[in-house]
DNA sequence: TTGAAACTCCCCAGCTCTGGGGAATAGCGA
DNA sequence: TCGCTATTCCCCAGAGCTGGGGAGTTTCAA
């Protein structure tokens, strides 16, 4: 009963207290949904974090050297795919979520050579910690069932959120810099490319008093550029994309 | 059959072409899944939010009044405690999850008071975007299921999903700009906040090459500054935050 | 009342970015 | 072979941004 085999995940996920655990619930698990191989991560360059970041995976070992090796933990396709969504998705359907650059297919054609050919990866956000992921992979000859999505989409969130627990990611809502409103009006014209001059016009300030709020806001979030500010407000919800993109 | 009612919604959810269509959905699988309230929103100030944002949702209208007029949207103690994890959770749960102020209890006993006795609510996060959720509600005397949660969690994702394609979070495919190899490698360090000079080191190109690349990308995105650029390529997926936070 | 924070305004030097040119080489597919 | 794209390199002028100063008002909480 598929019901029956989440919920069980779920509890079990959720009480685990090591890693192992955990590694092991997910590789019973993998099994039993049809999959020969999972990876759950934070779409970081993981042997070079700053932070701890999460990885669990099954995938052949060659991979993970090669992996690392080329430094794909941040720019891999299928997590830039993952950046854009809430709901899981197909690895056949990532052409159609966005442009692959020949890179991408290189890498692409390389991991089904080594026996990843098709998945379904589960987007893991929470606002302010690293992106992650939870994949599930099949090898030769199966392909991911479709009726499974809905037990795939629980199984791949609630491992994620079990293994942030584990490892402790929480970020405090503390540490996380807080804008001026009017640091922030500044930052929303800014991001829509406007120039200090402009949104000084806009606000109705002097040109000084634009250049001064930014000057601030960036001394905030500890950057040195426009450019920098305005991803940093934006991975962490000062600002959204819908305010950035109206030019 | 819970995994055929998950599927079905989900079929029908991410093939909805209005938001009333997705609307109709929710209020028929709400009660199906033995709640009787649904409320699907981007966690904003909704009636002021310079950009239109997500508000689905069959509360009772005094409801919707009273929140608008405190300005909930942004504070909400439920919405609060949904950016701190990717699971759904009980509202039941909230002191666990976070410290309730006066006000959030104060909220909390009048929402109890117009009928909302307990929910589960969804998290929705895309990096970039609005936070948002799903939440779905019980009346007097229901308690939410605990081993309905896959089933609700894959709705409420699905949910959301169908709702920001509605509502043209994303962008078409079609339009979308590709940029070169070294556009984007030039790209990933100008979000990084290197210079033209520093890229030019980095990827052992002339300063002039560099910004040349850059100069071209730009004008792929029809846009004219860095800031825009990264913004632009953030969104459509050809950089993600993790390459561009990595300072 | 004291202080902190927000908001406002000003000056300047120097670095950085942008848009306008031009040009050569290599590869790939029609 | 021709044309297209990607990549590399170069010059310049003007606009824009950044970091370093300083200084006044208001508001709100301790």
């Amino acid at each position: 009963m598929v019901i029956a085999t989440a919920q069980h995940f779920g509890q079990a996920a959720l009480a685990a207290t090591t890693l192992d655990e955990l590694n092991n619930l997910l590789h019973a698990i993998t099994h039993e949904m049809g999959f020969q191989y999972f990876a759950l991560s934070h779409h970081v360059d993981v042997p070079r974090a700053p932070q701890p970041a999460l990885r669990l995976h099954n995938y052949p070992r060659d991979w993970e050297a090669y992996y690392d090796a080329e430094r794909f933990g941040p720019s891999d396709p299928v997590h830039r795919a993952s950046h854009l969504t809430s709901v899981g998705f197909c690895w056949s359907m990532l052409p159609r979520l966005l442009a692959l650059t020949n890179r991408d297919e290189d890498f692409l054609a390389r991991s089904r050579r080594i026996g990843l050919i098709d998945g379904i990866t589960i987007p893991a956000h929470v606002p302010g910690e690293a992106a992650g992921s939870c994949s599930f992979a099949t090898s030769w000859g199966k392909t991911p069932r479709p009726e499974w999505m809905p037990l795939v989409q629980f199984v791949g969130t609630t491992a994620f959120e079990s293994a942030r627990r584990l490892v402790g990611m929480r970020r405090a809502q503390a540490d996380r810099p807080r804008l001026s409103d009017r640091q922030r009006d500044c930052l929303y014209w800014a991001a829509q490319g406007k120039s200090d001059w402009a949104i000084a016009k806009i606000l109705g300030i002097s040109h000084e008093t634009a250049i001064q709020h930014l000057k601030e806001a960036r001394g905030r979030y500890g950057v040195g550029n426009r450019t920098q500010l305005a991803i940093h407000a934006l991975y962490d919800g000062a600002l959204s994309f819908t305010d950035a993109l109206r030019r």
